[in-house]
DNA sequence: GCCACTGTTAGCAT
DNA sequence: CATGCTAACAGTGG
């Protein structure tokens, strides 16, 4: 479930239990969650402090002392819960992380097993190519390089929102709402997108992501903050899942077609096919 | 029960 | 190289 918002929205409710503990003994449930690294690796997380958790793209990184990184990726149903030791643990908890002397522990929820965890060497080096390859942040683009990530693309504007080496951290339900707001047609051919039509889409994703944050992220199904809080930016969803409901600009009926084999949503009247 | 659907993306086919 | 499908998995809803 996690895009850009709901990432930033576990980032930020993570660090005031992180960033300073000690982390305890690992326990993996699930060995695959561990990608790409021998399971050795994990123990030299153990006894060390967390100094930094940030967010890249839909990537959870955790920093500790010695150089080492936790990276994390929820991708569909991953959850990172903050818990106490004696609170029940269901059997969707993949690996838990105590954290030491803070009666709490981190624990890693992921019920389709689709998320993964990768350790960073000291090095610092690129063990995780999904990292490597991601393209800017949103947020932190300016809009001369915004317009020059479509510049020769053949591919439809949808396609190339989602595309996390194109630009990092939008998802599904953030791509339709932010070509809502641009009045872009989800099929448009990206490189066929005007100066003016670049600029609305730069502003419209800025706006709509960072209302998003300042929400908590939208809670479509169980996403929830790890200390268990839902966002609520869904109830400012204007088109995603709302197939048939009136465009809340023009009143015409939201449409729902596939793009990539994704449920894509907009208005026929305002975001026009070209 | 069966089928379609789900917020992601790696890997492979074209 | 660029782009488009499908599968990986588990659960939900019709």
């Amino acid at each position: 479930m996690p895009e850009l918002p709901e990432v930033e929205t576990i980032v930020r409710g993570l660090r005031p239990y992180l960033e300073g503990a000690g982390m305890g003994t690992f326990r993996l449930l699930f060995p695959p969650l561990l990608r790409r690294a021998p399971g050795v690796a994990l123990a030299a997380f153990e006894g060390k402090k967390v100094t930094t958790v940030k967010r890249r793209g839909k990537m959870i990184l955790v920093e500790c002392e010695g150089g080492r990184t936790l990276v994390f990726h929820l991708k569909m149903t991953g959850q990172i819960l903050i818990e106490r030791p004696e609170a029940p643990a269901d059997k969707h908890v993949r690996l838990i992380v105590p954290l030491v002397g803070r009666d709490r522990e981190l624990r890693f929820r992921d019920i389709r097993k689709f998320g993964f965890l990768c350790c960073l060497g000291p090095s610092g080096s690129s063990q995780v190519p999904e990292l490597d390859a991601l393209g800017p942040e949103p947020l932190e683009i300016d809009f001369r390089s915004f317009a020059r990530l479509f510049q020769g693309r053949r591919g439809r504007i949808k396609s190339l929102l989602l595309d996390q080496r194109t630009i990092a951290g939008i998802g599904n339900i953030y791509a339709n709402e932010i070509l809502f707001r641009a009045w872009i047609h989800p099929l448009t051919p990206a490189a066929s997108l005007a100066e003016g039509e670049l600029k609305i889409l730069w502003k419209s994703m800025r706006a709509i992501l960072r209302l998003a944050i300042s929400r908590k992220g939208s809670s479509i199904r169980d996403y929830t903050d790890p200390n268990g809080d839902p966002g609520d930016f869904q109830v400012l969803h204007k088109v995603y899942g709302r197939e048939g409901g009136k465009c809340p600009r023009c009143k015409e009926a939201i449409r729902r077609i596939k793009v990539n084999g994704r449920s894509t949503f907009y208005c026929p009247h305002c975001q026009k096919k070209v």
